[in-house]
Parts: structure tokens; sequence; C-alpha cells
DNA sequence: CAGTGGTCTAGACCACCAG
DNA sequence: TGGTGGTCTAGACCACTGA
């Protein structure tokens, strides 16, 4: 990172911004007289400038200059890590317990995510992810038969649904969200905690261009956290 | 975005990679024969690469090429809001009422995240946000007064601290998780909800530089969710 | 409608590191 | 040690939009 490097001029023009030499909303300087200043080229600085803004610092606009945000963004990335990398962090040994397999009609809500005919039939899987032999956490998903019909014969017992699903379709996109509900009978039994207790889950759909191919619920044991820096 | 433009270019290898034109792990072409095929400057395809770089999707290495990821990481980015504009997108009246303002030792845990000496003492607070009157969510703050000495003279009851200390140090830097907890006696009454039930958590400690502000745990209503697009 | 950011280009040099 | 990505430059044109 040479000391006229686009990433030099950033955390510069950072560092200028938390000192408060430009108050929140004030007018920034153009690119042209920052590159100027700092002995660069324009595309340099506009390189410079697009990553903190990207980072929810400051706005943009042509014609209208760069300003310095009125009240920045907190702006949080996680990586959401396969279970078995998870686990696998922390030293213990992973393997998936497939408790539920069946071929069902699903219920709306599952139908509407999935994209299915109404009453159409997918497929419905409960695994509970063991770290050295102890529950770590539940998930409950559903699989759009039509976009991914070799599950059928997958072997869910080793690799769980998720990795083989990662195997077919590698590179899709998805929803996440994330929520905290209590324990009910199913996610009590399978992770040994009592009914009622606060589960952090993670719920996901995922897809790949139309074909809408799974989504599931994640429930992890009490007292699981996600961590990310700002 | 026009048809030779980064994002197109950036795009149209997306796709390539999700067709399983390169399959996971496999060498894809230089950015010179890229930028040949393309018709465009390398300067063009290595700025697409990069983009999918950052999005977990390639690996990049000089000499060594570029290389589909084996397993692609799932990327997910939230912008945490303040409640205050939380709760008004709701189209719902905000209004935080203080409940707690003391300044006492600091717990251990707090003392250490602050960086304050033991037995320091530190201005604790909590709040309940409210969203037309009725909880939305329950905070419990921390603030390290020599970083933000001004604070014991701030309005808090029409501003909330996290307002207050983002006008003073506005472009700081965090740590962010999320948990979840079965509300205890303090977070049921705030929150006007059972004791035990599932609560998603906001845990969150700010500083700027070496400065270690405030730690805060916000405490949000049963059913509360956090959206993200990966 | 003029000034700002957005972006492409062509060329260049450099840093890294696998062979 | 040579080939790859990383990056800077100078110049150009374009797109948007606020004065």
């Amino acid at each position: 990172m040479n000391e006229r490097s686009h990433q030099a001029i950033r955390e510069a023009i950072r560092e200028r911004i938390s000192s408060g030499e430009w108050a929140p909303g004030a007018l920034m300087p153009g690119e042209a007289d920052l590159a100027d200043e700092y002995q660069c080229a324009r595309t340099t600085v506009n390189r410079a400038l697009q990553s903190l803004a990207e980072d929810g610092l400051i706005e943009r606009k042509r014609r209208a200059g760069t300003r310095v945000k009125e009240i920045p963004v907190k702006r949080a990335r996680f990586d959401i890590p396969l279970i078995r990398q998870e686990v696998e962090a922390t030293g213990a040994q992973y393997r998936p317990h497939l408790l539920l397999h069946e071929i069902i009609e699903a219920p709306d809500a599952v139908a509407a995510r999935l994209r299915l005919k109404t009453s159409a039939r997918a497929l419905h899987l409960q695994t509970v992810h063991l770290a050295d032999g102890a529950p770590y956490a539940f998930e409950d998903r559903w699989v759009n038969i039509d976009a991914a019909p070799g599950i059928l014969d997958a072997p869910l017992e080793e690799m769980s649904a998720n990795e083989w699903l990662l195997k077919q379709v590698p590179y899709s996109s998805g929803d996440v969200a994330f929520t905290a509900a209590p324990a009910g009978p199913r996610e009590s039994a399978a992770l040994d905690v009592a009914e009622g207790a606060a589960l952090f889950i993670l719920d996901r759909t995922t897809w790949l261009e139309d074909r809408h191919v799974t989504t599931m619920k994640l429930f992890y044991r009490p007292g699981h956290t996600l961590h990310s820096r700002v």
C-alpha cells in the first residue's frame, strides 16, 4: 500500500471526516481538487471516494458533489458459513443426523416461498447437526423437487442437504433473515433444550435465477451469537 | 449500464459461473483473455473480477490466476438503522423513554469492553424505545464518560443516547453481534412481555480510534427479524 | 446547461509467487 | 524468473441533475 495509493487516500480522507474537518452534511472538495491535493490522478481519488461511499460514510451525486453523510449508515457484513465448517472450526467433529425425510404437500407459506402451485408436493427434511455427537443446530428444510431432482437419491446421512445442494447449485442467490423464537416441541427434542428456550434462528430461501430451490430454518442452540465488525 | 461496462461484464461472468461453464475450483481465463473476448480494456475486466472476488465468488492470486471458489462464501450485508428511523419507517411515531440514569461502578464485563480501569465509574442508561407509545425495543447501555463527557448534560428524554452519541462521534467503528436470549425481569417489564420470552438481541460496542465510547444491548420485542439478500 | 461524478481506454510499471 | 493480478496515469467522453 503505497502512500499515493487509493487505499492510502481513502484512509486519509476517512481520518479527515472523523476528525470533523468536514461536518456532517458538508460539501467536500471535488475529485479534481482532491487529486490535485494528493498529487494523483482523478481516477485514484474516484476509487477512494467510491469505496467510502460503499461504506456509507459519504454520499455522491453528479453535479451536486460529494457530501459527508448526516447519519452514517452502519453496515455490517456477515459471512454465513457452512455448518460443517462452523463446527469443525471449533475443533469438534461434525455429523448431520437426518430425523425426517418425507414428500408431502407443502404448507402455504412454504409453497409461496418456493413458488409452488398450491398443494404441490415438496421434500421435507429435518436434520440435527451434531458437534462431537452433541446437538449443535436443528434444521427444518423444504426442497423444491423439480428444481433439484437428484436430491431424492442423495446420501443425506453423510452429507447434509445443504452441502448436497451447494454442490448442485453452488452459485445461487438467496434471502436471509435472522430472528429469535422459543423452542417448540420439535426443536426442544432435537436440541435437547427446554421447550420455550430462546433460540437464534437463521431463515433462508435460495434460488437460482427463477428456480426457487429450497427454504429452511436453522435453529441454533441457546447462546449462539453471530459476530461482525462495522 | 452499457453493454461493455464493468457491471455488464461482471454479470456476464457471473452467469458463466452459475451455468457451470467453469467448474468449482477451475482456473478461469486471465484478465487479458477476457478483455480480448469482451472487446474492452483489461482495466474493465479487472474491475468486474474484483467485484466478484469481493462477493466471494472467485479467488484471485497473482501468478496463479483466477479460480472459481470451491465453496462460495455466502456474505450477507445488513444496514443497521437508527431505531428512530426504523420506527418511523413503519409509519409510527417514535419516542424514547429513559428508565434509568445512574453513574456507578461498571461491572467487569462492561469495564473490559470500554477499556476502563477496574472499578471505574461509568454512565448506565436504560431506555425503552416506543413506537406510537408501545414498547418497541429495550436498550441497556453503558457510556464511557471520559470518552464522551457532554453526555451528562444531554437531553436524553427527547433524543436517545444513541442519537446523541452519533452526533458527537459520528464516524466511529464498532463490533456488532446478534443473538437470542430469554427476557429477564427488566426486559420483561420494559417490553411488556412474559419473562422468558425469546428476544432478538443486538449487542454493540463502539469506539473512535482508541476511545472506547459505549457498549449496549438492544432487546427487540418478540417477532423482530433482520433481513438481507445474499 | 454547465459542472460534477461515472466510467472506459491504452499504456505502463510493480508485486507477488508458482514452477 | 516469468506470468499473473494490482494499480496508477492521463485523457476522454458520457450521464445526470441542480442552479
